[in-house]
DNA sequence: TGCCCATCTGGCACCGAGTGCCAAGCAGGC
DNA sequence: GCCTGCTTGGCACTCGGTGCCAGATGGGCA
């Protein structure tokens, strides 16, 4: 049963790597929303009923990582030692998960699509919501609340404002045409959201 | 010009109303995705294709009011002295603009659906997104910095983690089925994000 | 009163995303 | 060689949204 599963397993993976990687030329080449799901389908040469089995939407092919990378988060997240306060906990999740690794070659193409293409942007922001419901019950524990205590506004705060934070540096990073580093704007965005009132930045 | 122009703006106000109402009723007996456009029409005594006349998607019907208050929320922190610090300018404007404000009737139910429906609850940040571009110039001011300079993460940062502090609050709002103070959650949201990292919470 | 123009409206055809259904193909197990 | 289970492709359909055109409406003006 597990050689076999591998098998077909091997050939699924194959078919999606071919889809993602053809759908990624094409988005590349001639934007996002002038690629029609039947272009992508064609040129992969699979049936456009077929396409929908591998990706539930066109939007998929793109923020697909997005979805296990939040598992992968919370995994992370969760080895980390509770003594660890939520901020330094997130930053360090986000350190060795790589969600602060950037390659200016093709990711920056890939970034500014995220960010210039409406449905790509809402839906890229909805899966990072899932991340909140993922990291949260972790921060609570981290807060010395109740894992599910969902009246507390704290750790849902802490968590949507790092995504948040993990949003804007992504922004400016593609502003910069991928000169500025990826961490060091994250560490900068948080600074600027957590320090007091006084006066300088 | 002028008399002429409010007398058909003030139909046509009529007509949005309509619709609005119409569309509202049907949201909350049946759910938004099970309501189709073409049901709106013919219940609201239009055709389909002018129901497009005045609003661009579905998703505007519940969310229209956030795009104008986004202008709001930008004029009214402009009108509020530099020397205020950010956080504080943003708490004063969200009062002020009346964000914080809830009646817990139909309130309660439309904020449901919007946390539920996910196709609404994209929009909904998306929309919220377009505040951050509204905001930011002028939190820039107030760190100091150009109103336009766009790689210096800290204005987005904050704008952006304030607004995911008001959609906490809210997210807790509807949680607790609206027996919470809208205020007074956005106040402990932005406190735990702000707050220190020291032992305890 | 009658014409002119601008605007709003409805209806049609069309596109693209996404779903349900069913029949054919292609395994592997017996 | 047959049965079984999964995959595939194709078809038809729904729904949101757009472009286009023809007709109604209504106000301004001579």
């Amino acid at each position: 049963m597990s050689k076999q599963e591998s098998l077909w397993t091997r050939s699924r993976q194959a078919v999606y790597a071919e889809i993602t990687s053809v759908a990624m030329k094409l988005f590349l080449e001639q934007g996002f929303e002038q690629t029609t799901i039947d272009q992508i389908a064609a040129t992969a040469a699979i049936s456009r009923r077929s396409f929908f089995r591998y990706f539930g939407t066109k939007e998929d092919i793109v923020l697909g990582d997005l979805a296990s990378q939040g598992i992968l988060m919370r995994d992370t997240l969760e080895a980390i030692p509770l003594s660890v306060a939520p901020w330094e906990a997130i930053r360090e999740a986000l350190r060795r998960v790589g969600g602060l690794t950037q390659e200016p070659d093709v990711m920056l193409k890939v970034a500014k699509m995220m960010y210039e293409t409406p449905s790509l942007r809402a839906r890229s922001i909805e899966k990072h919501l899932q991340w909140q419901e993922l990291l949260v019950p972790n921060i609570r524990l981290r807060l010395g609340l109740d894992a599910d205590d969902r009246r507390d506004p704290a750790a849902d705060a802490i968590v949507s404002s790092a995504i948040a934070c993990l949003d804007v540096a992504g922004q400016i990073w593609t502003r910069t045409g991928g000169t500025a580093d990826l961490a060091d704007l994250y560490d900068r965005a948080v600074l600027a959201v957590r320090a007091p009132d006084d006066r300088t930045a």
